[in-house]
DNA sequence: AAGTGGTCTAGACCACTGG
DNA sequence: CAGTGGTCTAGACCACTTA
C-alpha cells in the first residue's frame, strides 16, 4: 500500500509517485549513496510516463533528497529533507531593515591601504587601496541611528561625487556599473559598549550598551569588495528578521 | 535578433526562450502586471512545442518574474530579478551558530499562564497555558554563554523527563510528536546592559554589555508554538551569519 | 557501445477562471 | 461556456558517463 495505489487519492501521479519516493527513501530502501531505479524502470515499475516520472524526480531533487548526472544516474543524498529556514532579502539595503531614508553622512573620506589594525578587526587579510567613508546613518533632525566605516576596494569605488545620496546601495552601484556583483555577505553582529569617541561623534554616553555589526561583501571568486562596521547605541537600534521555512508543497 | 533566433546558440530551447522573455519583460513590453501571451500563443509565436513554453515559463516564474494561475493566465509580476540574498540554516539549532554541544541547563521549569509582562516583551498578545523553562546554556565546565528563558504553548511541550537532554532542537521534537511543524520564526537582536539577576546568574558583572536575543516560533497558521528571550554576555557571544546570493544561472 | 538523464514534439484530457 | 494553465501519454533524438 504505497500512494501509488490509492485510487482514492486525488493527488496528481507525478505527486503521488515523490511521495512513495520519498516513503522509501526514507526507510532507507535506496540508502544514501545508493542507486535509485533509471527513469525507465520507473516508468515500468509504476505503469506512468517518463513525463510523470520526471516531474516526481524533480521534486525530490529540489527538496534536496536525490542529485542526478546526466549518464551516470541518480543517487540518494539524504533520507528526509531537514526542515531549514531562510531568511531572505531583496537587497543589501534590507540587510539593516531600519527606515529607507536612513541616509549615510559623510564625516570624512580617503583613499588609502587598509589599515592592518581594521583588517584584522574585520577578520580579514587583504592588501591594496580602498575608499574609506566614515559618517553618521539616520534621518535628517534625528539622532544618529549608527556610526559606521565602509571600506570600498579602490577599483571598484563610485566617484566621490555619486557615492553621498546613493545610501547604502553601493554594492548595487558596482554591480551594475563595473559588474562585479556581490555573491557573498558574511556578518557577525556582537554587543559591546561605546568608546569615548564613539560616544561623542553619536551623542551618547561612553560605556553605554552598543550593538556592533560588522559585514564583508565578497564576489564570485571570493575576492572582497566592500567592508563595512556599524556601532548603534543599544536604544536607537534593533535588528530584527524573519525566517521562513523552506518547505514548499 | 532575439536569444530565440540565434542559431550559433547551443543552449537549449527552452533556455533561450526563457532568455527571450526575460529580456522582453525586462523592456517592459509586457509590463508589470499585464498578462503573458498564453502558452499556445508563445508555442505558435516562436515555433516550439507548449512542453518546450512550459520549462520557459517554469524558469521565468521561479525567478519570481511572472505568476501563473490556472484559467487566468500568465501576468508579470516583475521586470527584473533583484539580486537578492538569503540566509539558510539547517534547522532551529543553527539559528544560534555557537557550538553544537551547547546545552541547556534547566534551574527551573513550570506550567502557567504566560506572564502578561513577558507577552508585552516578547511582542505578542496569547493566553494559555506555557511550559516556561529557564536555564543556562553553555557547554560544561565552561562560563555559560547564555541565560535563556523558552515558552512553549503547553499542549506541545514534551513531558518534563524529555526535554532535558534535546538541546535545543525543543521545536523538531515538537514537529515531529505533535506534527505541528515550525513554518515561520521571527528574531530580533538587540544590545542591552545585564541586569543584576542576569549578571548573578551568569557570572558576570550587572551593567557590562550584553546581546539579547528573542525568537518566536510560529507555526503555518500564524499560531505560535514557542518563544524564547536569551542574554549573551558580550565577551562570549558573537552572531554570526553568511547570506548568500540567490542568483542561479 | 550501451545506458543514463536532458531536451523536445504532438498530441490529449482535466480543473479552474472568467465573462 | 470558451479559454487558461495543470497533468499526462508515447514517442524521439541527443550529450554524456561508464565500462
Amino acid at each position: 500500500m504505497t500512494a501509488m495505489d490509492d485510487p482514492g487519492s486525488n493527488a496528481p501521479r507525478y505527486m503521488a509517485l515523490a511521495e512513495t519516493l520519498r516513503a522509501r527513501i526514507a526507510a532507507g530502501d535506496p540508502d544514501v549513496g545508493e542507486q535509485l531505479p533509471t527513469e525507465h524502470a520507473l516508468c515500468e515499475r509504476y505503469a506512468v510516463s517518463r513525463h510523470t516520472v520526471r516531474e516526481a524526480l524533480r521534486l525530490l531533487a529540489e527538496a534536496g533528497l536525490i542529485a542526478r548526472r546526466r549518464g551516470a544516474g541518480t543517487v540518494v543524498v539524504a533520507r528526509e529533507a531537514r526542515q531549514s529556514f531562510a531568511q531572505r532579502l531583496g537587497g543589501v539595503d534590507d540587510l539593516m531593515q531600519y527606515a529607507r531614508d536612513a541616509q549615510l553622512t559623510a564625516l570624512s573620506t580617503e583613499v588609502r591601504a587598509l589599515d592592518p589594525a581594521v583588517a584584522r578587526a574585520m577578520g580579514v587579510n587583504v592588501n591594496g587601496d580602498y575608499l574609506h567613508v566614515h559618517g553618521l546613518r539616520g534621518e535628517p533632525d534625528r539622532p544618529a541611528i549608527a556610526l559606521t566605516d565602509v571600506y570600498i576596494r579602490a577599483d571598484l569605488a563610485p566617484p566621490v561625487e555619486t557615492y553621498v545620496d546613493m545610501g547604502g546601495a553601493i554594492t548595487e552601484w558596482i554591480a551594475r556599473e563595473k559588474s562585479v556583483p556581490t555573491a557573498r555577505i558574511e556578518q557577525t553582529i556582537s554587543a559591546g559598549a561605546l568608546t569615548e569617541a564613539e560616544a561623542e561623534a553619536l551623542g551618547a554616553d561612553a560605556g553605554e550598551a552598543a550593538l556592533r555589526t560588522r559585514r564583508r561583501y565578497f564576489d564570485k571568486g571570493g575576492r572582497i569588495i566592500a567592508l563595512s562596521d556599524s556601532v548603534h547605541p543599544a536604544d536607537r537600534f534593533t535588528y530584527e528578521m524573519v525566517l521562513k521555512s523552506e518547505a514548499e508543497s
